[in-house]
RNA sequence: GGCCCCAUCGUCUAGAGGCCUAGGACACCGGCUUUUCACGCCGGCAACGCGGGUUCGAAUCCCGCUGGGGUCACCA
């Protein structure tokens, strides 16, 4: 095979936004396509309308474009194996089934829901495993009509081949599937929308795709896909199940972990990739970050870039263990990553995490936003930022003062810290010359000429003009607060001394 | 429970029979730095699940056990 023949797909289903397991899947086929000048498409799976959240679609998109993860055929760019929506091939799918239905491999069954449900049932108090029960007979298109006529639901089954099923791994090697342990199962719902491993075999088929990279979770799908290539004389594509990631503490990651935490009051977790963006991560540390829970370029790399990563990728170093999304790691690559790119890059990436937040700092200019970057050094996530400079763009009345700040920092010794301040009060009014360096010699020399340390006199104005003991150096705070609004927050401070 | 997959520090991993007294990173613990919070620097702790083989030699190969995970829908 020629390596131009490269063609994979990420195939999302629009439930909601992209989840972090699903950008890895999506990157490491990208990183497959990209490194052997193939294609990466995106494909729609929108086959259950009962499950399609309305504006999901522009919501993954929005998430894959973010990271970076362009697409060369899907939606809004369409290609020459098109519609890439499966709700819109519905035809191709029906003709299929005909095929099959026409050629034995397929046939009509009328089974109700609740009927299905107690055969499983009895079944499972038998301690045997369901399997559904081939009819000797099939039924025939009028079968089918009659049925239908007769309200009830007529979907379709594939005839399961019968001998043992290889699926051939590149990363787990050979897996066989008994023919006993193989089951005949639906291919056409009772809607007549196709199911996902009908739609997805033709998809895969018809859009020529050559490697097929996924979850490990569908390995147990696969026998059903590889039995339908068979059947329908498809070729098979190679197939590559890469290892699930968990939380830290083995669980599923899921949306539902954010309602939980929420239901506790605790922070939720960042989950989906526009959770990550939010929280002020950028986007290529998450896929350095997230190339590794399952890869690894081996001697010891591991801060990588996009093109590093297009360039080490093989499905050989796809290790076969499920991974753990330890947080304070992605956090540990965050912050050199964010100590590391250039600061036009860390500008835009800042604006783009305001804009998703909505915060008040947006109205900043980009001198002063830069400003306020640089006096942050030392930040893990832009949220960061926000924690320990958002005060500036807060208007001085919504300055809240920790009351444990005020009491450590101002009032305690009989408000030592109150009377310092009021001192600084007088030196800062009368200096003009309102920029960093000036004002860090102004304070340490009068740390100096009143024979104190430095904190001492630097936390009771931090505490005055922030409300808590966090802030950029106080000199830096100064200026990027300006002489004005400085003073106006040391009145402010001074007035909680006697409550007035 | 049936079927399937997996198994190196707490976590992500390197390791493809001798280079291993098992390497790196994060976390953790100590120390330094310090104007708060971070950052940074230096040092340290820490793993081949167990039992059998194979071999002169096994983290590396084979078998069993144990443990973990996935999957058993007209959801993808």
């Amino acid at each position: 095979m020629s390596s131009s023949a490269v063609r994979v797909r990420f195939a999302p289903s629009p439930t909601g936004y992209l989840h972090i397991g699903g950008a890895r899947t999506a990157l490491f086929n990208w990183l497959l396509a990209r490194q052997c000048g193939g294609q990466f498409i995106l494909r729609i799976e929108d086959t259950d309308q009962t499950r399609e959240v309305a504006d999901s679609l522009p919501k993954i998109l929005q998430d894959l474009r973010w990271l970076g993860l362009n697409w060369d055929e899907g939606p809004e760019i369409g290609g020459p194996y098109g519609p890439y929506f499966q709700s819109e091939r519905l035809e191709i799918y029906r003709s299929c089934a005909e095929r099959l239905l026409d050629q034995g491999w397929a046939y009509f069954t009328f089974d109700t829901p609740e009927e299905l449900a107690v055969m499983r049932d009895q079944a499972r108090s038998e301690k045997r495993t369901f399997r559904y029960p081939r009819p000797a007979q099939f039924p025939t298109r009028a079968d089918a009509e009659q049925a239908r006529a007769a309200g009830r639901p007529v979907v379709v089954r594939f005839r399961m081949p019968d001998h043992a099923i290889t699926v051939h791994d590149s990363i787990l090697g050979d897996v066989v599937v008994q023919a006993e342990d193989l089951e005949d199962f639906v291919i056409v719902k009772s809607d007549g929308f196709p199911t996902y491993h009908f739609a997805c075999v033709i998809d895969d088929e018809l859009m020529k795709i050559s490697h097929i990279l996924r979850a490990q979770e569908h390995l147990n799908n696969t026998p059903k896909h590889v039995g339908l290539q068979e059947a329908l004389q498809f070729s098979t594509p190679v197939y590559a199940h890469l290892p699930l990631i968990f939380n830290i503490n083995g669980t599923k990651m899921s949306k539902r972990d954010k309602e939980k935490a929420l239901a506790k009051g605790e922070k939720p977790p960042e989950i989906d990739v526009h959770d990550f963006r939010m929280a002020g991560y950028l986007p290529e540390v998450i896929l350095n970050f997230v190339a590794l829970l399952g890869w690894s370029p081996g001697q010891d790399r591991e801060k990588l870039s996009l093109d590093d990563m297009v360039q080490l990728f093989s499905l050989e170093r796809i290790g076969k263990t499920n991974a753990r999304f330890d947080r304070d790691k992605l956090l540990a690559f965050n912050t050199t990553g964010l100590a590391t790119v250039s600061s036009t890059r860390r500008l835009d990436a800042f604006r783009d995490f305001l804009a998703v937040n909505q915060h008040p700092m947006q109205q900043a200019g980009d001198a002063q936003l830069q400003a306020i970057l640089r006096a942050c050094e030392g930040l893990r996530t832009f949220s960061d930022v926000l924690t320990k400079a958002g005060f500036i763009y807060l208007p001085d009345e919504a300055i809240t003062y920790d009351s444990k700040a005020i009491e450590k920092v101002l009032r305690r010794n009989d408000g030592a810290g109150f009377a310092i301040l009021r001192k600084l009060d007088a030196a800062l009014q009368q200096h003009a010359d309102w920029e960093t360096a000036s004002l860090d010699q102004l304070l340490k020399s009068l740390a100096e000429q009143w024979s104190i340390k430095f904190g001492d006199l630097a936390q009771p104005i931090r505490v005055a003009v922030s409300g808590t003991t966090v802030s950029p150096s106080i000199s830096e705070t100064l200026e990027l607060l300006g002489h004005e609004r400085t003073g106006r927050r040391i009145q402010q401070a001074l007035r909680l001394q006697t409550g007035t």
